[in-house]
DNA sequence: TATAGAATACCGCATATGGGTGATTGAAGC
DNA sequence: GCTTCAATCACCCATATGCGGTATTCTATA
């Protein structure tokens, strides 16, 4: 058998930190020798001695989990965060994923789930409550179907490498003021006004 | 139980089609009545009965998994796709993905997982091959560093929501002239000189 | 306490940009 | 043969933008 699996909670409500820190503790291969009830303490005592996967949850008093992983993934590199909250909503996912979340399960996850989960943190995997990992995996889908013709798309990839009219033109051979047309029509076509707009909804629709 | 999950195989290698076949189709809570070894076939009859989930390959003679799943998943909308493949590459995963498979599964994984994962996808999760998680969960990860000021990374909201120096200036209460002098400090960090590459670089980097 | 950085504010200048309007050409489709 | 549309080019005008400066205030933090 490998080395034991070091675990430490960050959640503010006892009976669950209690429970969890007892299942976890109590199973071969775990151990779970830290708890804190909030990141502040996590934060100073739990760089001296690093472990290999945390619990933590997101809704703490004071500094929030996902805060709270932020600055102690600075301190602890090696260490694996795992999400296990009640919250489900896109931006606590992806802000938790974002700052170095590894996993993300939900608090209706199953003790021997939770287990499974924090094993395969260890081992290099990703796991998510399932709803979680279909958010995640929908919003690298691509909304097809912008009108745009290939020629507006090729000037949109342009523009998205911050080249100005003129760069564009001379680059693809063609005159600043047809460069201008293309880029009314672009406009038109995804509804913004600003080279801005255009980059922004070009990457977030993936046209380019 | 609930209804029988119906499933279908594209994979071009006979003995793995079969095998698979035998696996699913034996099965209790799962049929598998349709399968093909190449995408040109599954387009011309897969439509007429969609199933419930798609088990395919990505290296098929002709059309590839994915190209396929994007034709398929035009025609079937409510068809999950559950990609069963070698290709652990970067570029396979994020256009699989992108084009709007569900799932993502080495094919060294057991046949146990794999019913387990057309179940998952069945029930609207995102099954993944550990490593597989990993790299989609990491690809959100920001690679901070980018030293802007809490300010900063305001003003860079609102440029990537097209608004100009005056609506910006308007909205945060500051001047014109202010906006202007964070926009300089923030081409500087990053490194950029337009709009455009600084909405960019936002969003690749993950800034906002 | 000294220093650095963040946030604020201002000036001037050359150029880029967005809006409006209009025209020609060639290929595709009816 | 006619229509449509992408692609090309053109002009006008008001404003936005990027770049070069300089300066004050406040707050961390070394």
């Amino acid at each position: 058998m490998q080395k034991e699996i070091k675990v430490a909670i960050i959640e503010d409500e006892h009976e669950i930190r209690q429970l969890m820190t007892l299942i976890i503790d109590g199973s071969p291969g775990y151990s779970c020798k830290q708890s804190f009830d909030n990141c502040e303490d996590a934060l100073l005592n739990l760089a001296a001695d690093p472990p290999d996967v945390v619990l933590m949850d997101i809704d703490l008093p004071g500094i929030s989990g996902i805060e709270g992983v932020r600055k102690l993934k600075e301190k602890m590199p090696g260490t694996d965060f795992l999400m296990l909250t009640v919250q489900d909503d896109d931006e606590s996912i992806f802000n938790s994923v974002c700052v170095g979340a590894t996993g993300y399960l939900l608090k209706d996850t199953p003790p021997a789930e939770i287990l499974k989960a924090v094993e395969d943190v260890n081992k290099g995997g990703s796991p998510m409550s399932a709803s979680i990992a279909r958010r995640i995996v929908s919003s690298f889908k691509a909304e097809n179907s912008t009108s745009l013709s290939e020629r507006e798309i090729e000037i949109l990839r342009h523009l998205c490498n911050g080249e100005n009219y003129k760069v564009i033109a001379e680059k693809l051979h063609i005159s600043g003021h047809t460069v201008r047309s293309h880029f009314k029509n672009i406009y038109k076509k995804l509804q913004v006004s600003t080279k801005a707009e255009a980059v922004k909804k070009a990457i977030n629709e993936r046209i380019i």
